[in-house]
Formats: structure tokens, sequence, C-alpha cells
DNA sequence: GTCTATAGGATGATAGAC
DNA sequence: GTCTATCATCCTATAGAC
């Protein structure tokens, strides 16, 4: 009930940077939702921007994690398509996909953080591990196209008809057709 | 020399929302590079989000004209592949790719923005134009990722060895490959 | 671990002189 | 159209009691 705290208010902090932005999220508002005071939260994490770091933490690790394996199998299409089902399997992860979005849509206003310029690093060696060099940049354009079509897939399928399941699918069908390139 | 101030509060506020994000970026900031006082912008702007509505404006006008050059045809292959070669026409004009990076970065802190909300419909009512009633999700998914290639292509090759003439082409190559899913 | 209290500063916005 | 001066409010962060 205690030691968890620190958890919640990564949680907390989560939802309303995803919701709001990160510059329009308070500790105030964090500390009010989970029903401490502000100065609780300098206990748990040092600043503001501890928060976002203990966020990144994860998701970089995940990029380097796929990394390791992408660098340990040949550049071939049947290595590819495993990557897409992998790096789909880890966003279906809850807490993956929120994370994901928020750093994706916080970019700006995080741009000066370490953390970020570390993610953002990992993922462009990830879309480096995708081409070859001979590659034309059409390949480049289209394979990247092919790991955020995942992230993308759901949000422009929000309005549609059909289960979270569906569309899932449908994201994952688009981007392994997407990497055929 | 006068009359143009409120066209250069706009050309800067426009690069620091999206170099730093529009919270992150204060009045007194703008002012400073402008070389006038704070007081002075409220003259041009009542407030700092009716800056943001005033580039907004810019892209729903876009869209909407967009829209209505969709409707007046037939929904085929065609119209599809001229769509693509419109939209990256109007991207290419300088200011037009910066704004819709910036209302794109930003999505999350300006989501409460009337304007934004209006260009969010117009951008999904252009996605509906794109798909039939009878069109399977993929359809749908693979049609809105061939708009946002034309984005994401130049930022994915920025740091690739060729023109911006050469990027451009290869964004456009990939859109049109996309659209014809 | 959580609290109260407060420092110290930046922010958006306004009033009124020129 | 731009200025100075100022307001009210919010913010991150810290000190120190319990």
């Amino acid at each position: 009930m205690r030691e968890n705290t620190r958890s919640r208010i990564q949680e907390i902090a989560l939802r309303l940077f995803t919701e709001q932005g990160y510059e329009a999220t308070s500790l105030r508002q964090i500390a009010e939702e989970l029903g401490v005071t502000k100065a609780a939260l300098y206990y748990h994490f040092k600043t503001k921007d501890d928060i976002v770091a203990s966020l990144a933490d994860d998701r970089v690790a995940e990029f380097e994690d796929l990394l390791e394996w992408l660098r340990a199998r040949p550049k071939t299409p049947q290595t590819r398509r495993e990557l897409i089902v992998r790096y789909a399997e880890r966003l279906d992860r809850p807490r993956n996909a929120e994370v994901a979005r928020f750093l994706e849509r916080n970019q700006t206003a995080l741009r000066d953080h370490p953390k970020i310029l570390r993610m953002r690093e990992k993922m462009l060696e990830v879309v480096g591990e995708l081409v070859e060099p001979g590659d034309p940049l059409t390949t480049r354009i289209q394979r990247s196209m092919a790991l955020f079509s995942l992230h993308a897939g759901m949000w422009l399928t929000q309005n549609v008809e059909a289960s979270e399941q569906e569309r899932r699918q449908a994201a994952r069908e688009v981007a392994i057709k997407l990497m055929e390139a």
C-alpha cells in the first residue's frame, strides 16, 4: 500500500501527460489525483523530469532489446516480418502503448531531455537495421512507415465499428505488407 | 515596415512553437526575438491562443479546399493519386509544412482548442473520402498512411545523404504506392 | 513518507501614458 | 503601435516538523 506509491505516481503522471501534454500538467495536479501534497512527490522523484526519465527508461530498454535481437539475425524479409510481430506484441502490453504515445506526442516539449534523445537514436538505429546501404530512399521510408503504422493504425480506426482485436489485426497486416517493400 | 508586424509575430511564434512546443514557448520569448515588449504583442493578438488560431486557420482552409475538390470527383484510384500530388504541392509551400508539423506535434497540448478540433475533423473527413463503406480496415489504414508518409518521409530521411528534392520525390513515390491499396 | 509553509521566479494578461 | 508598470496566478522546488 505504501511502496507502490512510486508506481502510482508514474501511472497518474503518464495518464495526465498523455491527455494534456507534459508542460500543461503540473505536479499539483498529479498530487491531487494521488491524494497527497506536491511535496510528497519530491520524496519519490527528485524533479518533474525524473518522472519522465523513469518512463522513458522502459522504452529505451525495449528498443535496445529489439536491436540486440535484430543484430543477431540476417537482414532478410523473414527477420523484418518477425520484427513487426515482436514489436506489435510489446505494444500490446497495456502500459507500453501509452508510454510510446506519450513520448511520441511530446517529442517537441521534451526535445532536450537526454533520455528522449537516446530514445530517438535507438529508434533510428532500428530503422537503420531494416535497410541495406544500397537500398533506395523509398525503401527506407516505407519500412519505417511499417513500424509506425502499428501506432497510427489504432488511432486512425478509433471511430470505426470494429473490435479492438480486429483493429489491432488490421494494423499488423498493413505493417507486414509495408515491410515487404 | 509596421503593418507586417502581425505577420512577423506569426513567423517567430511558429518557429519557436515548432522547436520548443507551444506551452514551453512564452510570450516574453517571442517578444524578445521580435525586438519589442510582451505588451506590444497584445495589440496584435488578444491572447496566446489567438496566435495559434491564426496559424490553424490556414490549415483548416487547406483541408476544406481539398475536401471540396475531392467531393466533386469520383472515388477512383486516379482521384486518390491526384490527391497525393495536390497535397504534396501544398506541403511544399514553405510555411505550410511548418504549420502542419507544429499542429501535428502539439495536438496534445492544444487538444481543447476549437480550431484544432476542427482541423482534426477535417482531416478525418478527408480520410473518409478515400475509402468506400465496404472497404476493409486495412485499406483505410494504408490510405491514411499514404498521406502521412508525405510528412514523415521528410523527417525519416533527414540524416540521409540526398538532396531535398530527392527526398521529396521519394516520399511522394511511397505515398502514391501506399494509396494503391 | 507525508505534511505545512514558503521561497523565488516565470507566466499570461491589463491599465494607462506617449 | 509600442511602451512602462503592475496584477494575479501559477509553477517547480526546498526546509523542516511530525
